[in-house]
RNA sequence: GGGAUCGUAGUCUAGCUUGGUAUGAUACUAGCCUGGGGGGCUAGUGGUCGCAGGUUCAAAUCCUGCUGAUCCCA
């Protein structure tokens, strides 16, 4: 095989979407299932998400969040009690109609997601204010048929996420929940997967179908289009009231609680890959890296063997002990140079190159994958290491900031907004409010509202389309 | 939703027009030499040609259906 078919073989600049392919294939993150639209995730690519979750589960339990767990059948009597839920979700709901060769008589369907099966539990559970807030978090999958344009991690007909379902005695504490989970979205993303996030809310058309209203984090990806990274929804009373969520207040008055849903997919990992991956492959934020530093031993007789690896040995005693991740590659039937290459294809955050040059001088190379930076380090250093991985991971997050900030452009020109929205980019540009003018511009422009985020209600500008006053400078994009 | 292209060994691919059980590279296995950016030599292994059916003495090749992937437009 030649140099050009083991490694990443289109440039991320002149073919992103086979670029992206070949990432998650070749780094071994994930693979096609024999099913149209359903992928797997090889240990690699669980590995990240296993990081992620736990990362998650613990600030939702600081934040009084437990996990449960739900089915995935939802009878169709359930799924279609809230009818505008059901009507938004119905086209891609996978259903199973048989069990051996017998008819169901109540059709099942593969949860698209598990509110109305949450619910109904929801409504056996409480009954007085003390029994809230009831908040529990769910690590599932979702089913949502996707007929077509599927992309591994993006758009597949099932996927891994964490919905959570929480209650409360009261419209204030519920949507300060919204919030303080968007918060934890937001930091999360940005801390552990470097990517920066825009948060605010979606449009009427675009919120999630039975919420009051939806807020959202959306990122800008490279290519210019962007993906919605996580959202935390407002129920409001929607789904309390047809599933009868009631509990009876401190003054003995039953009243219906108040509801949120959140959840982010493994749809962040494709937005990691994304965004920080380059034309040698994957490039992996330290933090969520599943081996973090890398060791190539390097010799040409035994003896020079000996000295090497116990030096090796040496660096990932102590890199171990500080909760490091390493691993040493000893492969004996691979070049040193193919093995940088085969790391590097799989993101690893830092290679150490020890030989025999290094142990006379006392040292070994370190070189960092997000920069291609290689750098002498003495061997008695070799705690620096933590230091260096922190450094990347501060280092990643600012890179894809400045990136972000480049594709982000006021516009308040309908000609120029036009004109600039083929090379994609996030748009700030003032909308009136009205869906009609949401519309037009989708239709003409392939571009929708992705966010209006926090604090831009305040504006004197005029409507992109119409012109007429704005209520909002949203966000503009092309999306995933 | 509409349109186009494609599926041959782990991977990439030749063969298809004009039917005769498949070409090359690479990977893989063994051995030796190598080893600081995808090493070399030698010898091997590996294929129900995406699936099902049809035409034919004979199908990777022609026909039909299905399935999966990719791209473009709405």
């Amino acid at each position: 095989m030649g140099k050009q078919d083991v490694g990443i073989t289109v440039s991320k600049n002149e073919d992103f979407s086979e670029w992206y392919t070949q990432v998650v294939l070749k780094a071994k993150l994930a693979d096609y299932a024999p099913v149209k639209g359903l992928i797997v995730l090889r240990p690699d690519g669980y590995s990240i998400w296993e990081s992620l979750r736990n990362t998650f589960d613990k600030k939702f339990a600081r934040n009084g969040i437990r996990n449960g767990f739900l089915p995935i059948l939802i009878p169709e009597s359930l799924l279609g009690k809230e009818q505008k839920h059901f009507a938004g979700f119905n086209p891609e709901v996978f259903w199973v109609t048989h069990s051996g060769t017998n008819e169901v008589g109540d059709r099942l369907a593969l949860r698209p997601t598990s509110e109305t099966l949450a619910y109904t539990l929801y409504s056996k559970w409480i009954q007085s204010w003390r029994d809230l807030p009831l908040k529990i978090n769910f690590w599932n999958t979702a089913l949502r048929a996707e007929i077509k344009a599927t992309k591994p991690f993006l758009r597949t007909s099932e996927f891994l996420w964490q919905e959570g379902h929480t209650v409360h005695s009261t419209k204030e504490e519920a949507e300060k929940e919204v919030i303080k989970i968007l918060d934890i979205y937001k930091n999360t993303v940005e801390e552990e997967l470097a990517i920066p996030v825009t948060t605010g809310k979606k449009s009427e058309k675009e919120k999630f179908v039975g919420a009051e209203y939806t807020t959202t984090m959306e990122s800008i990806m490279p290519d210019g289009k962007a993906l919605q990274m996580g959202t935390s929804h407002f129920l409001a009373q929607n789904f309390s009231k047809p599933f009868e969520v009631k509990f009876a207040d401190k003054d003995n008055v039953e009243h219906f609680a108040w509801q949120t849903s959140w959840g982010v997919s493994w749809r962040l990992i494709g937005a990691m890959i994304m965004a920080h991956g380059d034309d040698k492959g994957l490039v992996l934020p330290p933090k969520v890296a599943p081996i973090q530093v890398v060791i190539i031993p390097i010799y040409k007789n035994d003896n020079d063997k000996e000295n090497v690896i116990e030096k090796v040995n040496e660096i990932t005693n102590s890199l171990e002990s500080k909760n490091l991740r390493v691993h040493i590659d000893s492969r004996e039937e691979f070049t040193p140079g193919y093995k940088f290459n085969d790391w590097e294809l799989k993101g690893v955050p830092i290679r150490i190159e020890i030989g025999p040059k290094d142990i006379e001088n006392q040292t070994m190379i370190v070189a960092k994958r997000y920069n291609h930076e290689k750098i002498k380090l003495e061997l008695k250093k070799v705690d620096e290491i933590t230091i260096i991985l922190e450094e990347i991971q501060t280092e990643m997050l600012k890179k894809a900031k400045i990136e972000a900030l480049e594709n982000t452009i006021d516009i308040e020109s309908y000609d120029e907004f036009k004109m600039k929205i083929e090379k994609g980019g996030f748009f700030n540009s003032p909308w009136c409010g009205k869906l009609e003018c949401e519309e037009k511009i989708k239709e003409e422009t392939g571009a929708e509202i992705r966010v209006i985020p926090f604090n831009s209600e305040n504006t004197s500008k005029k409507c992109i389309y119409c012109k007429e006053q704005s209520t909002s400078v949203p966000i503009f994009a092309r999306g995933y």
